[in-house]
DNA sequence: CCGATTCGTTTCAACCTTGAAGTTTTCATG
DNA sequence: CATGAAAACTTCAAGGTTGAAACGAATCGG
């Protein structure tokens, strides 16, 4: 509540971006989950998980780098891996080195998930999304992204959310 | 699972502007979220509500026309409502032509809370998002959104997410 | 008019997310 | 070393979302 004095109210152009992003927000999870669901029984959340160990070194990476780079809450990711370890798509076992992280090791079935799923996914992102855009519009949707995950992650850095490319000026941190 | 015979990948730029998307689509609704339950004890879906209701003629509207605007299902909107009647922020009361609809209409305290919370949630918009935005980028969120709302709403057209100004050349439906 | 169907909403069970508390391991320091 | 603090997960309870089923009101065809 502690806002400054006078509110600075969002300009006309302003107000029909924020709704342009409110359309995204709103309605992009929600389609991605449904045809993940109807087509592959995965939810997107639990999808990333998968997509991202299969293109991590070894299929496996540490339980709060996945949690860094999707930005989900500790338990979140606990619960997902939880899920898909029960499905026997990944292991977890202690880390060798510092034995309070788990490592989550995609296995052979979990790979054929993902290899099953992308398909499907990557043409409704491309549906839903990409087709129909000029490069301007998709240069714009890379650096605003890039913006706001600066200014979301703040000092922990866009870096675990951005692939360095996508990142922009962004201050060395 | 139909997919087509052969998949269609994200080029670079394209993977860039969906990595971008994805950061907006996981991150915004989580600061917004955070911000308005920390200043006003809201989350976004009951805000949005409250605020529609708010620029609504009468500050009243149909449960349907809710749901049809924020693209909730009708289970979403009837506990957000039931909470916010709760809360005594909303009434609701059968519509007087056709009783199988009900009217959610704003109360005296309701208003105040929406100008109570408006300011801080704009702010934080501001912050997140618009700040540092250039027009074509602001242009390119609006066309981006619009376009959107078109794939996801389909037939049922994205007049009722979208304002007129916003929707672009869509279909008239 | 009367039965069947559609429409708008609510309710319910299953599931997911959140934030707080608890556990185990590691690190820093005296 | 020993002890306190920090880090990395997990667990738990509370609350929100989803999709299906249920319900009353309105409409349509005979």
């Amino acid at each position: 509540m502690d806002d400054d004095a006078q509110p600075r109210w969002l300009s006309e152009e302003e107000q029909l971006a924020w709704v342009g992003v409110t359309a995204m927000m709103w309605l992009l999870p929600g389609s991605l989950d449904a045809q993940l669901h109807r087509d592959s029984g995965l939810n997107l959340f639990d999808y990333f998980v998968l997509s991202s160990l299969s293109q991590a070194e070894g299929r496996q990476r540490r339980m709060s780098d996945l949690a860094a780079q999707s930005n989900a809450s500790p338990s979140r990711l606990s619960n997902a891996v939880g899920r898909l370890e029960a499905q026997g798509w990944l292991t977890r076992h202690p880390h060798e080195q510092d034995r309070r992280s788990t490592v989550a090791t995609l296995t052979d079935a979990g790979y054929d998930k993902v290899v099953a799923s992308a398909p499907g996914h990557a043409a409704e992102v491309r549906r839903l999304l990409i087709d129909g855009r000029s490069e301007a519009e998709l240069a714009a949707l890379r650096d605003v992204g890039a913006s706001v995950a600066r200014a979301v992650l703040g000092e922990r850095c866009a870096e675990t959310v951005m692939p360095p490319a996508a990142r922009g000026d962004a201050p060395d941190c």
